[in-house]
DNA sequence: GGGACGTGCAACTATCGGGTTGCACATAAT
DNA sequence: ATTATGTGCAACCCGATAGTTGCACGTCCC
């Protein structure tokens, strides 16, 4: 009914679900602070090894939140804002149509 | 450095994580459609028992997202709309914040 | 009262996800 | 050439979670 270009809604699901993690979003907020960073510095500001942070870095990137382009034998990460796009999208029109349906009930209640 | 009201980053985090689960997504799907449904009445449309439902049901309201109000023998359960607005605009912040920042930075990189 | 229907609680299983350690390999720096 | 630093890969551990089944209890209907 939506007409969702399909593939849509698993990209929000693969955001959602990288989003879900405290720790990657401690990642996220970290990047916003210094751009280009290498998985190793981000471990030195987390209390968890530098495996685990490449892999957090790993599930971000299939959500598109995320890049790492490589520079001499260190590998620096950089957001990718437009990686929220849809998400965002999803997530104001699922709002707007919880009320506009909490706005019908109301309407039919009243009646 | 932000002000946030502190308990918010925690409800922010139960929302995310309750609509990181597909199931639980569809689950908010059918209540947009039929509002005050029975938990058995959701597990028939969907190939899970009911008490996975139940459980589901219990990690939506512990988000806010849900209410369940008992009408004689039977719970019926309610889209709750003003539980998806703080993690709505936290998730915009967040966008916007990255948007500034890159603009930042590829400033930066022209001069 | 007695069946039917819906909910609540508990135990149990199995998979997934976040985290770890250990080591091999590649690229700098001296 | 040797050392140091950073990455990549693999095996492994453990707790959380999505799911199940089974049964007891409350409530409506006849």
């Amino acid at each position: 009914m939506t007409a969702e270009p399909d593939g849509e809604v698993e990209e929000v699901g693969n955001v959602l679900v990288a989003l879900a993690d405290p720790t990657r979003r401690r990642l996220l907020d970290l990047l916003v602070a210094h751009d280009a960073v290498t998985a190793t510095t981000l471990a030195a500001r987390l209390p968890v090894s530098r495996q685990a942070i490449v892999k957090h870095l790993a599930v971000l990137d299939a959500a598109g939140l995320v890049v790492g382009h490589r520079v001499g034998r260190e590998v620096r990460y950089s957001l990718r804002p437009a990686g929220l796009d849809a998400t965002t999208r999803w997530m104001s029109a699922l709002a707007t149509g919880w009320d506009r349906r909490l706005a019908v009930i109301k309407r039919a209640a009243e009646a």
